[in-house]
DNA sequence: GTCTATATACGGATAGAC
DNA sequence: GTCTATCCGTATATAGAC
């Protein structure tokens, strides 16, 4: 082995990375293999159905990625709300930077691939419970009881996203300081 | 006249209600000229910039038709935490419904657009600071301090956004519910 | 399993009659 | 200002040699 699965995984990163980057409808495959150095053949051969399938299993691959972060970065203070607060002031810091695993970001290709079937949809929603579920975690093992973590692990996920959102489109990381100065309102109360 | 702007109008219509609902990428112009019933010769008369030119005036239409709607929902309630939370469950209700002015997302649009070209992007942050501003002036006409209420009427924004963008993945309302519930958190700390 | 050549459809854009 | 026919590029997907 070795050889057999790395076309297969080097097409699957340069998708995800795209994918995440560009969006899915503004990323091509013929974009994805002269990228990845892979012949349209190979693509179709891992991935009978194509870009849909490709879809799953980047955005998968995507959130697996970024909870091992949120995980890895949360574990570094063992207040809360300070590992939460340092870990989105993280964000705002390597926001300017462009190499690819600093690409947080889901809602883009969540919004674009959810409507267009059930399965692709069925993987986002996995993806986006798994983000949640790692902050959730954190709150646990910090005494938080399960109903209170359950409801701001939520709320959690859905302001980073949204202040990722805004900060993309308006090209500024300002908005993840914002957020960050309110987390610990949020889990004081 | 009358006439004379039905044509633009119709297409414009048609288009921020298509790039709303489905995406930029993902909608055509051909899908939107069959949609308005206009012929495509009228689309590049009235925007001779093409797709760009027209993603541009939907976004800015999009929004209009946002700031209004919170403008007047705000109004109906004289406490700021209440107004807010009491629009955000109106729109957590109005989920299901499937008609164009129940869109209030500019998540999907502002995020595929904003990296196209700079125009579009200053278009996108523009529409995105309206919004935001309708929140502020609401907190600054219930007596909050100017400072506290620019932070705040971000944080609300970012927060419905993202909320909406993960109602959107789910399809399903309740992450909206939960973003309501901790308006009053935020509002009186 | 890998690779290339090709099929087919649709994208945005344009020309030019009316 | 309106409308149709058409250009050209690129999209996804497939066939079939190796």
């Amino acid at each position: 082995m070795g050889a057999k699965t790395d076309t297969r995984e080097k097409i699957l990163n340069t998708a995800a990375s795209l994918f995440q980057k560009n969006g899915y409808h503004a990323t091509g495959l013929n974009e994805i293999i002269r990228e990845s150095e892979s012949p349209k053949g190979s693509l179709y051969y891992h991935f009978p159905n194509g870009k849909e399938e490709l879809a799953i299993a980047a955005v998968t691959l995507a959130g697996s990625m970024i909870q091992e972060q949120i995980e890895e970065k949360l574990a570094r203070d063992s207040d809360p709300a300070q590992a939460i607060k340092h870990y989105i002031l993280d964000l705002a810091d390597s926001f300017e930077e462009e190499n690819p695993d600093n690409q947080v970001s889901l809602s883009l290709l969540a919004l674009e691939i959810a409507p267009i079937r059930d399965s692709l949809r069925d993987a986002c929603k996995q993806v986006f419970e798994l983000c949640a579920d790692t902050y959730y975690r954190k709150l646990i093992t910090c005494g938080f009881p399960e109903e209170k973590a359950k409801e701001i692990s939520s709320i959690i996920f859905v302001m980073i996203e949204g202040a990722m959102s805004v900060s993309l489109v308006r090209n500024d990381p300002v908005m993840l300081v914002a957020v960050a100065e309110q987390i610990s309102i949020l889990l004081n109360n």
